[in-house]
DNA sequence: GAAAAAAATTAAGGTAGTTTAAGAAATGAG
DNA sequence: CTCATTTCTTAAACTACCTTAATTTTTTTC
């Protein structure tokens, strides 16, 4: 992450809300230690996790950061984090950093919308029981980390359903 | 599209087929006119489309053209089209492009970043009908162009239940 | 422009996943 | 440690969406 941290670093506390929908987004944010998530609220008040950041992601509203509509979504801690914030200014303006800076934030988006493909290709073809077993095998770390009711809004199922699912395959 | 295009420009049929699951992806694909599809087809054989490559739009296999890993998906002119081929060597690594081809690929990333998170939150949080409408809303000029048995594979139904959608939205 | 092939429609029956609700277990706060 | 809160589990009734299959419509091909 070699000059990226032009920002300071921040402390904040489980539970802590960096984001919320309506506000232009001014920053993103790097994770050091903790975890955070990125969620939308639909319109039958059903929380859905668009990604989780622990230690080395990014996270934030690219499309309010990127091109100054408000945002859609929160971003909260879900443990207590140290982040640093990426802010607008240089990022949005490519121009103004040095062309390594430039190859660093395009490989983090291309790996970035490797992964996020790879979460559409799974919810077109996979079982919600699929999806949870994947899920185990990509982020073993987190599985321990996060609570079934994270999980299993990351998956797009219930938290009953899962609970469901586990049961059977303990059994297996 | 300066500087982009040092490859050469190939016109290709409908149904031709440019790249398939096993091999490592050599290119990426630009359409300059036509359309391209690219899909998965999953264990019980069903087929589930990535992406819409219509005018302007890059598509290929990002994971396997990155990370030299066996493909895992079809690319498929889904019209007459011409395209010119975005080649790996070029690509993988950036150090040996310009600033601004760097710049250009990485604003490419984000903005395909971006669609591919909001198809996310769609999967998560919107019934097939409202995704329909979404569909047509945003890609309204697809929706003429576009089989409904492809778009209900890219939105995530059975044509036979898009073919009902439509129907219930028509009475309204 | 006629025959063949592919796509779309319709409908009945089936299933994966949701809803609701209530109790048990784990976590958090003081 | 103890009470309050949140999370997890279980189960029964329900619904969005799928499957199958037959018919009609559209597109392709020669």
């Amino acid at each position: 992450m070699k000059n990226l941290n032009h920002s300071n670093t921040q402390t904040i506390v489980k539970g802590e809300l960096l984001s919320s929908p309506g506000k232009i987004a001014k920053n993103g944010y790097f994770v050091k230690t903790g975890c955070l998530k990125s969620y939308i609220i639909d319109s039958e008040g059903k929380e859905h996790i668009i990604q989780f950041a622990p230690e080395h992601w990014m996270i934030g509203d690219l499309n309010s950061f990127t091109f100054d509509v408000p945002s859609e979504i929160y971003v909260e801690a879900i443990e207590d984090s140290e982040i640093t914030l990426i802010s607008k200014s240089e990022y949005q303006n490519l121009d103004l950093l040095e062309k390594e800076e430039v190859i660093e934030m395009s490989n983090k988006y291309r790996n970035n919308l490797i992964a996020s493909n790879k979460r559409v290709i799974s919810l077109l073809s996979s079982t919600a029981e699929q999806r949870y077993i994947d899920f185990t095998e990509t982020y073993p770390t987190l599985v321990q980390r996060l609570r079934l009711k994270l999980i299993a809004s990351y998956i797009g199922v219930t938290p009953e359903y899962l609970s469901e699912i586990r049961r059977k395959l303990v059994k297996k």
